[in-house]
RNA sequence: GACUCCGUAGCUCAGUUGGAUAGAGCAGCCGCCUUCUAAGCGGCAGGUCGAAGGUUCGAGCCCUUCCGGAGUCGCCA
């Protein structure tokens, strides 16, 4: 077990309960300060509380085991009952070089069901713009972060294509363009004008009770299966879908399926009768709806709407009905979670939509989660706007970010293709900046932020890593080869305790939900990384120093980049 | 009105069952490139943790009230 916390939380464990303590809750917490050592455990002073004894008394106690321990070089009780522990180097060295020949590189590996995760979220008509942002890099590394754990991952894109919107959609194209027949217009629309049609469409619609007559009139007949409304829908669904494709290539977001709310159709129809007759969805002012508040609620939870009083389907059932095909579904039917990685504001709609599909027997064995994460706003705290007014979007954002990357680059160095680069690095910072905060916090959306490549950044973390493998490149060229980790000097012994946080850091952002935990450890390595780049020479070491520190360097990398793998950020080689 | 999230350094953010002197990064100031890439390293300065009470040996964290911001509240998606 290479698992640096896990190990010496089970000493503590096992040191409590050799001193008769309860040992639930003990673990270890990193030390608040380096002179207190590598790790301190506070449980005493909670356990003294609930057994109305000392807490000094206690941790002496647990303390005179610990010290029999080799592994520990100093176990010390301070202040009212403060833990104090210190590896021996050995023991940390041991543990790198046992990280070192791993595989997982101490990960450990879940033999759990498949994870579905719906993300992405992107409709028909609209161009992804900064708010999807985060989905799409918050889904793709939560993707990873599963597969890091031995876990298989099944993504779905659930594309917004059905609903009113759609009928708003088809009204305005026949309207622009007169002299088509109902049913080729669609097949001439251009992504360009679908984009410029849509919003006005909206905005029309709901100025106007005739305008959106006509799109109720036209939803309803999509949904009726009316051929030519169908024909239309399917050219702008392809049209639209193949342009957002584009947008998920350029961050790096990988699907399995772009299945949509109308891929659900069959199921929307046979589910709302089926509800109705096993008494689980109700009639309620002319709508359908599925009771779903509970008495231990403490804010009103309305009842989930599984039919419109005008006999439309709703979001809500469309979500619904989705559960129940990803259950029969060959592709999806193995899994046993699903985790929607949608804004926080939909939390209520999930929680409906949840309750409603266990109460119709449909939800997976390990659960439904919503994953939320908080809106992004401008620095005046109101949602994000370009300077014109209008909506930000994807494709320009990062288009900005690159061509910043891209002054920065050594043009000069004909082996280094600088446009790649550029990308790998604007990316990185974007992606960085929008997984290095909490997800559900509130996200304020500062473009200088997202370009900037110093300090606490994607870009600064690639540096590192591609320092390390210029040693490593540099090493090979010169003939001289790793051999074990051993440590010497304290920024060795520093960078080797960082990347030995690896498999804790995958637990916490797993368990979390949590890529920022990748982010904060994945600095800390870099940052670690930096110092002893500066206070140890590798290449000018003595044989044997160098041998060793080649070792750490290789460990080094692996952790790196494969803690930038999970946050979906390229390893360049050069910058 | 009810409920949810948020309020921490000039700015953007961390802060792990309640623990020691509240941490990073940016911006500012001072140093460090004839030596493995300075997108770097070291240092200085910067805080009544929105306010007031309470619980506790101990509160940024838990409880109460208030202030401020964002959001949600059955027929949009």
């Amino acid at each position: 077990m290479v698992d640096l916390v896990g190990r010496v939380d089970d000493k503590l464990r096992r040191a409590f309960a050799a001193a008769s303590l309860p040992v639930e809750g003990v673990r270890s917490v990193p030390a608040t300060r380096p002179e207190f050592g590598d790790f301190q455990c506070n449980a005493a002073m909670a356990l003294g509380k609930a057994a109305k004894r000392n807490p000094r008394d206690l941790a002496a106690a647990v303390a005179e085991t610990l010290r029999r321990d080799p592994d520990f070089a100093s176990v010390e009780v301070a202040g009212p009952g403060f833990l104090n522990l210190r590896l021996a180097d050995a023991v940390v060295a041991g543990l790198a070089r046992e990280q070192a020949a791993s595989p997982t590189l101490g990960i450990a590996q879940r033999d759990s069901a498949p994870v579905l995760l719906d993300f992405g979220g992107s409709n028909v008509a609209k161009p992804l713009h900064v708010g999807h942002l985060r989905s799409l890099v918050i889904g793709e590394s939560l993707s990873r972060l599963f597969q890091a754990q031995g876990i298989a991952v099944v993504t779905d894109v659930h594309f917004g294509d059905w609903g009113l919107q759609m009928g708003m959609l088809i009204a305005a194209i026949r309207r622009a363009h007169p002299g088509r027949a109902p049913g080729t217009v669609g097949a001439g629309i251009a992504i360009d004008e679908m984009e410029r049609l849509y919003p006005e469409a909206a905005a029309a619609c709901k100025a106007d009770p005739e305008r959106m007559a006509e799109a109720r009139a036209l939803t309803a007949a999509l949904q009726a299966g009316d051929a030519d409304a169908r024909a239309d829908w399917g050219a702008l669904r392809d049209t639209s879908l193949a342009d957002q494709k584009r947008d998920f290539d350029l961050v790096g977001a990988r699907f399995d399926l772009f299945l949509g709310e109308s891929d659900t159709q069959a199921t929307v129809e046979r589910i709302v009768p089926d509800l109705l007759a096993r008494g689980i969805a109700e009639r309620d002012e002319g709508a359908v709806v599925i009771a779903v508040a509970e008495p231990s609620d403490t804010r009103p939870v309305p009842p989930m709407m599984l039919e419109k009083s005008d006999g439309a389907a709703t979001y809500a059932t469309t979500d619904l009905a989705t559960i129940a095909d990803r259950a029969a579904s060959p592709a999806t039917a193995r899994c046993g979670r699903y985790v929607y990685v949608v804004d926080e504001r939909q939390s209520l709609h999930f929680t409906q939509v949840f309750r409603a599909a266990r109460k119709a027997g449909l939800a997976p064995a390990d659960g439904l989660v919503h994953v939320g994460f908080g809106t992004v706003n401008g620095v005046d705290g109101k949602p994000y706007k370009t300077r014109e007014g209008g909506v930000a979007r994807l494709r320009d954002l990062i288009g900005d970010a690159v061509a910043k990357a891209r002054e920065r680059v050594d043009a000069s160095d004909p082996a280094v293709d600088a446009e790649a680069l550029a990308r790998q690095v604007g990316l990185a910072a974007v992606k960085w900046a929008d997984l290095s905060t909490g997800r559900l916090g509130g996200y304020v959306f500062n473009l200088e932020r997202m370009v900037s490549f110093e300090g606490n950044t994607g870009p600064y973390v690639q540096y590192a890593c591609v320092r390390i493998g210029a040693i490593a490149a540099r090493a090979v060229a010169a003939g001289a080869r790793a051999s074990e980790i051993s440590l010497g000097h304290p920024a060795e012994r520093a960078l080797a305790m960082a990347c030995l946080r690896l498999p804790a850091a995958v637990e916490a952002a797993a368990a979390g939900y949590a890529p920022n935990e990748i982010a904060d450890f994945a600095f800390a390595v870099a940052q670690s990384f930096s110092r002893f780049y500066t206070e140890c020479p590798v290449l000018a070491a003595g044989d044997a120093e160098r041998a060793a520190r080649l070792a750490l360097c290789d460990l080094a990398f692996a952790v790196l980049s494969r803690a930038l793998w999970m946050l979906g950020i390229a390893v360049p080689q050069r910058m």
